[in-house]
DNA sequence: TATTGTTATACTCTATAACTATA
DNA sequence: TATAGTTATAGAGTATAACAATA
C-alpha cells in the first residue's frame, strides 16, 4: 500500500498548487523589490535577517537557510557592502569569522521596501484566505518546515555526472570536468 | 483596521514558513533532477507538461505558467531539442506558430526521473501531513493559486530604475541603459 | 586537522530589445 | 497593425575548487 513511486491525485494537486503559487508569489515579490529598492529577494532576506537579529551575525549564521553555498553569500555580501547597506569586519573573538552588520542605509532601505512587500503578499497570498484558513495553513506549513529542517542533508556520495541515456541538456560542449 | 502595511504574527509565520519550505523543496527537487536526469526543474516542467498534454503544444501554450519571457522558453526549448528530448516544427494551421512535441527519449526521461521526484516530495512535503492536513492544504492552496492566476498582471508602467537613495546593488558599472 | 571565509572560474539562466514572418 | 517566435546581448546569480588564515 501507498506505492512510494506514486502520488495520489490529492497529493499531486497539492504539490502543483503549492509550487505554482509560490512561483508566482516569488516572481511578484522579486519585481516589487527590484522596482522599489533595486535589490533581489536574496538580498532582501539577508538585510531583513540582520534587521531582525538586531546585532551582528557571522557569515555562517547569516547564510543559514538563505543561501546554499559559501561563495554565494560572499558574492551577495560584497555587493551589499559595496552599496553601503551592510558592513563586514573580522570578529575579535574568532579571527576566522567575519561579523556582518547592517548600516543605517540598509535599515532605511528595508523600511522603505517592506510596506510594498507586505502589500504584495497580502494581495496575492492572504486575500483569499479566512482566519480559519490562516490558522490551518500556519499549523501545516510550520510543521512541514520543521520537518524539512530536521531532515538529513540528502546523500553524501559524489554528485553530477551519471551514466543515463540522454546526452545531457546543457548549452556548450561542457567537457572539462576538472 | 487591518493596516495594509502590516502583517499579523500569524501571517508573517505563514509567509516565512511557506517561502522557506518551498525553497528547500525546490532545492531538493532540482538536485534530484540534476543527478538522475541531468535536467533543471524548468526543463522537467516543460517535458512533463508535454507528456500530460499527450499532444503537441505551441510555444505559447507550453510557456504558460512555467516561464515568464518568450526568449526564455526559446532558450530552453532549443536545449531540449538539441538533447533530442523534444521536437519543434512550424504549425500547418498558423505558420507563425511552432508546434512542440515530445520524443520517445523525452518520455523515457520523464518516466525515469519521476519516481525519484515523487520520492523527494513525499519525503520532504507529505511525510508529516495527515489525510486531513492534505485535504485542507489542497483546498487552501488551490484557492490561492486560482486567486493569483486571476489577478491582473501588476502595473503596466515602465519598470526598473528608480530614484531611490541607494546607489543600486549590482556587480559592474552597469551604465548603459539602451 | 578542521573551520571560516574569499577568490577564480565556469556556466546556467533570465530578460530586454530588435528583428522576421505570418495573420 | 498585431501576434508568434527567434536572435543578440548583457548581466545576475550560483556552484566548485583552490586557497589563506585562524582554531
Amino acid at each position: 500500500m501507498t506505492d512510494p513511486d506514486t502520488l495520489g491525485p490529492r497529493q499531486l494537486g497539492v504539490y502543483f498548487a503549492l509550487m505554482e503559487s509560490v512561483s508566482m508569489l516569488q516572481h511578484a515579490v522579486e519585481q516589487q523589490l527590484r522596482v522599489e529598492g533595486d535589490i533581489s529577494y536574496v538580498q532582501f532576506q539577508l538585510l531583513a535577517r540582520l534587521v531582525a537579529a538586531n546585532s551582528q551575525l557571522t557569515m555562517t549564521q547569516l547564510a543559514d537557510g538563505v543561501v546554499y553555498s559559501r561563495s554565494g553569500l560572499t558574492y551577495q555580501a560584497s555587493l551589499l557592502e559595496k552599496a553601503g547597506l551592510l558592513t563586514r569586519a573580522s570578529s575579535p573573538d574568532d579571527e576566522r569569522a567575519t561579523l556582518v552588520g547592517i548600516t543605517d542605509a540598509g535599515s532605511t532601505l528595508v523600511g522603505r521596501v517592506l510596506p510594498g512587500h507586505i502589500q504584495v503578499t497580502r494581495r496575492l497570498l492572504f486575500e483569499p484566505l479566512s482566519d480559519g484558513d490562516l490558522k490551518r495553513l500556519e499549523d501545516i506549513m510550520t510543521r512541514v518546515r520543521d520537518h524539512m529542517r530536521a531532515l538529513p542533508p540528502r546523500s553524501a556520495g559524489p554528485r553530477r555526472r551519471r551514466a543515463g541515456p540522454a546526452p545531457g541538456v546543457q548549452s556548450g560542449p561542457r567537457d572539462h570536468e576538472p
